[in-house]
DNA sequence: GTACCTGCAAATTGTTTGCAATTAA
DNA sequence: TTAATTGCAAACAATTTGCAGGTAC
């Protein structure tokens, strides 16, 4: 039900093999609610299992990737980050002062970007929408 | 008048010393109508001059970036790429299967990210929006 | 003359991979 | 059993940097 689980459910499906390693990179990823990146998620889950190798975070992340479970976001510097892929599609809006992540969707931008494509004889296949921002000081923010 | 020109002089107005492998990859420059990479750039400089060492072109690259004569932008996979700066703002469309890109500009779609931003309590200070798109067959493109 | 620039090679960063040992199914 | 998975270390790709010598101004 939580979204250990959902995970994990989506792997067993995908004919995935859960190992120890899995299983604990599986629950770090489950329980963030930020977009870390390969070092922070070897972190995490080293904490939980210290064995674990970088290896197995960065190979761990690829197969995820490549059976659409996680998305991978390499953003303007640094490393790349992660996040689950259940989520609804959204781009995002990065705080250059904290690093944090806020998402956002907007239907109108995803309106006018299909419609640029198709003037110009081209079927969207993706897209990356990210704003680089500062906070407005005095302002308080959802 | 011509655009080396141009470039150079934006280089002296900037109090850059001008030395000769500068100028090389300045006329380099000038004439890419294309988005090339730094091991590109670095061919057809070797093309003018054979002595000129990749770590000029990636030292040169930059420090136009900084002085902000050059654009740099780090698409979804391979090495950075660049134009120069002088145009008008512009986002990118890249045509996966030939590695094209496209420009296109949308002021409806700066609007409504100024809109989305400020509502989320930010000042944009950069963005980044890139359509990845396959050619539509049987469609004539501009 | 001197501060800036260059080439070279070595260092860095982020990520991938070969290999021998281990393990899930 | 056996093909998939792991840790380690080495390989990689893109980019940056220390240093000793060279050059624009």
């Amino acid at each position: 039900m939580d979204r250990a689980n959902e995970l994990e459910g989506a792997c067993r499906e995908q004919g995935l093999r859960m190992t120890g390693q899995r299983l604990t990179i599986l629950s770090v990823l489950s329980r963030a609610d930020d977009h870390p990146d390969a070092a922070e998620l070897h972190r995490r889950a080293a904490a939980i299992d210290p064995g674990i190798s970088m290896a197995t975070v960065y190979r761990t992340v690829k197969l995820l990737q490549d059976k659409g479970i996680l998305a991978r976001h390499a953003f303007a510097d640094g490393p790349a980050r992660y996040e689950s892929a259940a989520q609804a599609h959204h781009d995002h809006l990065i705080d250059i002062e904290s690093g944090r992540v806020i998402e956002f969707h907007s239907p109108e931008i995803e309106r006018l970007q299909e419609e640029i494509a198709r003037n110009l004889g081209f079927r969207i296949v993706s897209h990356r929408l990210e704003i680089y921002a500062k906070p407005i000081k005095g302002r308080k923010r959802p």
